[in-house]
DNA sequence: TTCAAACACTTGTCTGGACAACTGTTGTCG
DNA sequence: CGACAACAGTTGTCCAGACAAGTGTTTGAA
């Protein structure tokens, strides 16, 4: 057996002196690999709508938001996963009619985004195959545990998020 | 308040109801969160060395198998996060001298792969920063935290995991 | 024995994400 | 007023990830 942390006894190793190099490790490699799987099935139910969850992420932001407008880089600092290729991740959802871009005459700097009506009715369509998508994910686990998940989650990003880091 | 899920009375509206539509979906925007945050740091640690996560993530698993090889497929079935694109994923790290590959006489189909001398280098280098990194990401939380963090995350992906998955 | 199917990758090709460099716009300070 | 910095995106370019189609190898059944 190659290098493995010192341990004090001769206890028989742990779970985390076996196969990870120390218990954060072990958790953050446990968050990647579930992540990985949950996402795997979104994946499946986004791409026969040919949209990224990311995409889809920023259609349900803009239609919190509706009627109202709102930055581009305002949505970018919003959305779940960091995305410096807003613009063309923006492009895309364009191209399809799902959002409007304008530049007020009163500050052409920014670029305001909403969604439209078309894209709307996408969000509308999706919100139940996505409910029940959710459910396939995690409908296993009872609502305290989940609770509990959510709970731990946030205390574990806690120091990582900028103050105004208003993500959903 | 556009589209909203029922609520049976009138008390004021919870979080989940606020700004997401289910439970579920809660508790997965925020692994995804939380993946994103803690994957920040790594990242920029491994970005100093030109490797990927996954890419040290397979150095890991094959110094882990030293002085054994293991089969391309066996080697994407065991990482963290699904690679379809292995066989690139190991051109680059042979292309480095970190790994190396053989074609056995006895079965010419399938493609050996082992970590070199300059390969276990690396990661020995590599140890350290990474177990500070870890630190960085999930130290604030006690271990009893971690703990429990990891079970939820184990049971939260139990379903969507192959019987022989045994990723690392 | 031969030939089709299964296996284990490999390659072609496309798309999306990442960073840096660039453009146009607006404050701000001498 | 004029120049320069800061802002808000946008574009160029590269590279990783994904799927599908292709290649070489082996098995196994007619």
């Amino acid at each position: 057996m190659p290098t493995m942390i010192p341990r004090p006894s001769q206890n028989k190793p742990t779970e985390t002196e076996r196969r990870f190099d120390s218990l954060e490790q072990e958790a953050f490699l446990n968050l990647w690999r579930t992540y990985d799987r949950l996402r795997a099935l979104e994946d499946e139910l986004f791409a026969a709508h040919d949209l990224s969850s990311q995409q889809y992420n920023a259609l349900r932001l803009l239609r919190s938001e509706h009627p109202h407008k709102i930055r581009t880089l305002d949505l970018a600092g919003r959305l779940v996963s960091r995305a410096p290729d807003i613009t063309r991740l923006v492009d895309k959802l364009v191209e399809r009619g799902l959002v409007d871009r304008d530049r007020p005459a009163e500050n052409r700097r920014i670029v305001c985004i909403g969604i439209t009506d078309a894209g709307i009715a996408l969000v509308r369509e999706l919100q139940k195959p996505i409910r029940e998508c959710h459910a396939r994910q995690l409908g296993h686990l009872p609502a305290k545990a989940l609770r509990e998940l959510i709970a731990l989650l946030r205390a574990a990003r806690e120091p990582h998020e900028t103050p105004e880091g208003n993500w959903r």
